[in-house]
DNA sequence: CACATGCTTCACGAACTTGTGAAGTGTGTT
DNA sequence: AACACACTTCACAAGTTCGTGAAGCATGTG
């Protein structure tokens, strides 16, 4: 049964690959590798012994890993009663519209930042007019992506009866 | 004229924390300084000199610095005949939507990385069907963007037209 | 109540990143 | 033609980040 091996292999190497993304996109390395495991593995929860054994690193690595994916709720952390380890679920029902509502706090600070310059400069100068502009261009993306992220449900629950109400004939 | 000297202090202030924050977007600190520097300083162009001096670092440091940011565009790099530097400009109209235009970038290798995944597992394992949600919704989000960049002009007259047309009374 | 187990914290070594100074390269000036 | 100036490249030192191993701390189990 080398195959089990070769698809264990396989999934590890589509970790690092995801992981990379996911680090270029800001994510510290062990949270990403973490979150792309828990992503792509077929269980539905995991220990943090789990996620040490099935990427091949130290519990130690995991437990500041799955603390940061807690802290932004792209984990949760559960207990079972009469058990020791907590379990970390990655609640994948609107995972992504959770994490992109998230990132959209750092784009509310990219705004405070820089409406604290234009208040420096005020709107008259070329410089205090270029960030007025970026302000501007900020909130107008944040709004957008709010009223995105509000369609995603809709648009999932339609491309599900889609495929659904279609399916492959066989 | 001490304030002089203040504006410069305040600005450099301003500049080290907008840079933070695009840092915390992913740019490197050097290219953040510049940009943040080029966009709230006055001049509309500036020579690799100017860039040093006005933030006090090394003319080692901005050349890398502007490299980045010419190759990805923010900055754009002209030459003045009879002279001996590089000018840089900040083509600020569309600047942050061609920003965002190289984002889609990254959400686009996000997209393939998923996709990958999916090929890898298929849809039938849990593993594989949260893959395959995760690939819509970076799919969806991307779409969202396109959209709302190709809205960002129209809106941005707008606003500009409704400041003009109805300036604040007096 | 002692023990085993599983997670967490801590301090460290390795690897990477950053910006500098010094040397090099090209371009206009005298 | 030699010089001066401005930028670039390079090697390095300082600082930061990352994951590990070891020790500590809970929490069930015999």
């Amino acid at each position: 049964m080398a195959d089990v091996e070769d698809d264990r292999m396989a999934l590890l190497r589509f970790v690092e690959r995801f992981g990379l993304v996911l680090r270029e996109a800001g994510m510290a390395p062990m949270p990403a590798r973490v979150l792309a495991y828990a992503l792509a593995d077929d269980a539905d929860h995991y220990t943090a012994g789990d996620l040490a054994r099935g990427l091949g690193v130290s519990p130690a690595a995991i437990s500041g890993a799955v603390r940061q994916l807690v802290q932004v709720g792209l984990l949760v952390r559960e207990r079972e009663p009469g058990t020791r380890s907590d379990l970390y679920v990655l609640d994948d029902r609107d995972l992504w519209s959770r994490f992109m509502t998230a990132e959209l706090a750092s784009l509310r600070r990219f705004e405070e930042a820089v409406a604290g310059g234009v208040e420096l400069l005020g709107t008259e100068r070329p410089g205090g007019r270029r960030l007025a502009e970026t302000r501007d261009f900020m909130a107008f993306l944040h709004g957008e992506l709010v009223d995105a992220l509000a369609r995603w449900p809709a648009e999932r629950d339609r491309l599900a009866a889609e495929r659904n109400g279609a399916p492959v004939p066989r």
